[in-house]
DNA sequence: TGTACATCAGTGAACGCGCGTTCACTGATGTAC
DNA sequence: TGTACATCAGTGAACGCGCGTTCACTGATGTAC
């Protein structure tokens, strides 16, 4: 398979996924054309055609972690009710909210890459995390626990949080051991912010 | 002055105060021993007798980004009442978090800057952006606006909302011209959740 | 006040390196007849 | 079914580059006598 010298079965995704795995350990920094074609056993040139350049491979790396953190927060929804009550639906927030935070906290490099500015992707994130933090939402307002007119700034506030303690984590700004407190304390922060 | 071949006068400033505006440009990643040798018009090696390496040289100029950030705050807190009324508390929180939030989405680099990992400094920031929330937040606690036991919580609530509002619009996630509103939203947000 | 001297902040050349990207090419693949 | 052929995903060598860092050195500075 990977030994046939020509016409590998999938170079691009192949570069991709050691990208991604590169990315998860050192960071998008350390993505590079060379490197990346040596681990995938292929010559530098050969990823040239799949990627116009450095930066799209990189935009192409950044996507995949980024679909890997909303795939963490529907995740995190799977097993929940899906209840109809205010409760349920305050309940999906906050384990969305937790599982974006513990991402940051667990996957420093790959947080770091998914928010990484790169080139244009040529698809929509598949999943996205803004589109599950704004179905959550959406529920809320349904319910009448939130001011269905503050969609959009509550997809702001929320998303700052999470986001800022996020990479607070991520980069040892806020010590681990304050992890599960601080957790707890924004995602009430949250809660206190948009049913006001 | 600067034409002297040797002796200059404060080499290690000269280079902490190019690097600073490299850094502002271009992000930190532009930082170079040898660029920023040849801007302050010296050789490469005589960096050398003032860091460690570039990653010492990169923490001097992230230090004087987190300092020149906690400036801005203090700024911001300079021309109002230093009033013992619960108001005028909150106006200094929310100013403090106003001037965190403008310095991320006005200088995107340089807020990129003052939190890049890199080695530690010989010294504390000074002035340090903590120091001025913890102070702002110390003042709510006595006014009995917020509950003294929860002084950390409330810190890291406060500093979470503004750091990811500030990263979202520094790297351009959250749209500038929703720069108002959402500074507005999160801001109010904190307001609530600290009072909760 | 003048001079010898130790200090040490600079020089400039060199090291080895890995990078992104381009180029003319080759040969495995799948298709058309 | 077998064969000629067009396609194009790969090769491998080369390009020019700028990087961090080291080294033996030089000469301006300030001090001690």
């Amino acid at each position: 398979m990977t030994d046939r010298r020509y016409h590998h079965g999938d170079l691009r995704e192949a570069l991709v996924a050691a990208g991604y795995e590169t990315a998860r350990a050192r960071g998008p920094q350390a993505l590079g054309v060379r490197e990346l074609a040596k681990t995938v056993g292929v010559s530098p040139a050969a990823a040239y055609r799949h990627f116009a350049d450095l930066d799209h491979l990189v935009a192409a790396v950044s996507q995949r972690a980024r679909e890997q953190l909303a795939t963490t927060m529907l995740d995190a929804l799977a097993p929940l009710p899906a209840g109809d009550n205010p409760e349920a639906a305050w309940a999906r927030l906050q384990a969305i909210g937790r599982a974006y935070v513990a991402f940051g906290a667990a996957e420093p490099q790959l947080f770091e890459t998914a928010f990484t500015p790169c080139a244009p992707t040529e698809r929509p994130d598949d999943p996205a995390a803004w589109d599950v933090l704004v179905g959550a939402l959406e529920d809320l307002a349904q319910l009448g626990e939130t001011d269905g007119g503050r969609r959009l700034a509550d997809a702001l506030v929320a998303w700052s949080s999470v986001h800022g303690l996020g990479t607070l984590l991520s980069r040892g700004l806020v010590p681990a051991d304050a992890s599960g407190a601080a957790t707890t304390a924004v995602l009430d922060g949250v809660r206190a912010a948009l049913r006001a």
